[in-house]
DNA sequence: GAACACATGTAAGAAGTTACATGATTAT
DNA sequence: ATAATCATGTAACTTCTTACATGTGTTC
């Protein structure tokens, strides 16, 4: 998904400033799926106002910058209901963790069982953030896509228990 | 992970062409974790050739372009190695899926049933596709690979079975 | 006194995609 | 005849990240 339906989407969720936008895919519900940096969300803001498809507040503050508080206008809704319409592209499954299992193999194979080992711990850690976000958020369709991603996870971690050993002899 | 990377390592598995490159990643066991175009691909295997990391010989066609046959030096060995050493960095979980799924919720919730029957229907797909690659394919660990993804991909399809009308009403 | 949180923004560069350009051969 | 397969390549563009720039207040 592009910053520009990533920003109107989580705008749709209520108003915020690009720090919050920021902090939420760096920590909150959307880290799991999602990531953007300010490079991107600045911008991105700066167009979507000069576009109207959100409107900018200011909030001032002493010393400190003054807050600029986004918000959906209606043609922004539109545009973001549209880019739902249209079924979205389909996911990816790009993992550099198969690739370098694949590619190990042939290059250094002795590679391998820390490659899993490693992954497995990986699973691990994200399961126990799922479970603290899953823990901290009451909305329907955030719980969904939470418990989605901890499902997600456990067969990942599952799958390669059960199979580590296929590869390394 | 990057062209450079993915055309050493497919490389580590046997001398090929550009163009067979692309098809592998295209169709092939490749397809299911990873991607790139020519635009990427030729200019890539350019400079790795310049670089050292892998040769190239030409053989000459008639009414065709010369066909390019690449393959790995051993400083690109070495360099596919290190590359593997240090750990990938982690896999990103990035959805178009999810976030639609999310933003549905506030803006077009009537769009949330159609979303995920679709998504029913992609992993259906994918999983066929899967099936299909494994039957042909004899390596370890691409089998390990795909074998993973039809495990992924059934886990999440029988969550979004299993759960569809947690979000419907 | 060092580091982090708050808060915005820009410029340079990385990495890739898309679309084009070329052109013969083979299958439908 | 029309499309697909074979085969290479480039140029323009998009999209995003990284690192910088600025500055105060708070916590260790």
């Amino acid at each position: 998904m592009d910053i520009r339906t990533l920003c109107l989407g989580i705008l749709s969720l209520g108003d915020t400033t690009g720090y919050d936008i920021k902090k939420m895919v760096a920590e909150g519900a959307f880290s799991f799926f999602s990531e953007a940096s300010y490079g991107s969300i600045y911008p991105a803001l700066t167009k979507l106002t000069d576009e109207g498809l959100i409107d900018c507040r200011t909030e001032t503050q002493e010393s400190r910058p003054d807050k600029k508080i986004y918000s959906l206008t209606q043609a922004g809704r539109k545009a973001l209901e549209a880019s739902l319409t249209h079924a979205p592209k389909p996911d990816r499954n790009r993992s550099e963790f198969l690739a370098a299992l694949l590619f190990a193999e042939a290059v250094s194979p002795e590679r391998i069982e820390d490659l899993i080992a490693e992954r497995i711990d990986h699973h691990h850690a994200q399961i126990g953030m799922l479970e603290t976000l899953l823990a901290k958020e009451s909305g329907k369709a955030a719980r969904f896509v939470l418990q989605y991603g901890i499902v997600m996870q456990e067969a990942a971690k599952r799958f390669l228990e059960e199979n580590r050993t296929d590869l390394g002899a």
